[in-house]
DNA sequence: AACGGCGACACGTCAC
DNA sequence: GTGACGTGTCGCCGTT
């Protein structure tokens, strides 16, 4: 029979096919992830360099977060919160 | 034309009650955020007697983790066993 | 000599009064879990309501963050945070 | 005066070297973030691959995530046999 | 008393 | 638009 996947002679054919499809991604996903895990290793080491030169770590993550962002995003937040405290009286 | 929210005679008004509006949340937030806090601190309590009492905290922790993961490990088995009859081609 | 905890006749009830004692910190601590689970929705749920009313959430999480700061902090960081700006010329 | 940072003639060198390390720490750490980017994409592609070929992405998350714990489960049954040990009060 | 590790919380993204 | 998922950040605790 020609149905889809399951006809006798390929299934173990298609099914080895898949199985080893299946195994390299897992694979090659685990690759990467354990790259993505080496540079996070390699970050925290510059914010331990960055500590120890007597920077704050907290306040340089915020420079990166704002550099990664649109300037009008950051002006958008920042009049809300102003309109915000005045509704409060702070 | 009156456009949406900042027409003249109704800033006050409009901007009174949508300062109600705000501070009322802002305050129930913070409330419930007390009292959240409240029952972390009588957990921490407990935590303190058992390691008083001799046990090892973080284990116990470990054992209410696998309490509460258990109902979903259900599931996650049935999900691997299709994976798996998919590996081997079913 | 009557060592410690395991001398012969006392084991059972020495066992069985920890087992019990083990079991009474983790159902309160799962008991008080739950309480805070149950404010945790009932946040979410004023969140909820206040985005309905118009407001942006996120904004309000940072008001509450405020709220919650000594006001040195905040300045502290708002005055590092320019400082590092200046350094590098943004 | 000789005070600690900010003494004149330093002023320009030791801020300028500061905003310097500064710029290296901000700029280095925004290079190894990039690269982390690009291997999330990578591992996307992937995923995308993999649903077109059929698979079920999020159980391969789930066999992933499994193959990562593996190691650690060993060590908290170790640590479980001792706890359940305990509450039979050995 | 600062440091590192760990756990909880909040945010952004993506599929539905 | 909503809900779930993964990721990043923050605070707490134990350690040195």
């Amino acid at each position: 029979m020609d149905s889809d996947v399951m006809s006798n002679g390929d299934d173990a054919a298609v099914g080895g096919i898949a199985a080893d499809r299946l195994r390299s991604i897992i694979e090659r996903v685990e690759r990467l992830e354990e790259e993505r895990k080496a540079l996070a290793g390699d970050i925290k080491d510059i914010f331990s360099e960055a500590k120890s030169a007597g920077f704050d770590v907290k306040v340089i993550r915020q420079i990166i977060r704002i550099r990664k962002q649109e300037p009008a995003e950051v002006e958008e937040q920042e009049t809300l919160l102003d309109i915000y405290r005045r509704a409060l009286g702070m």
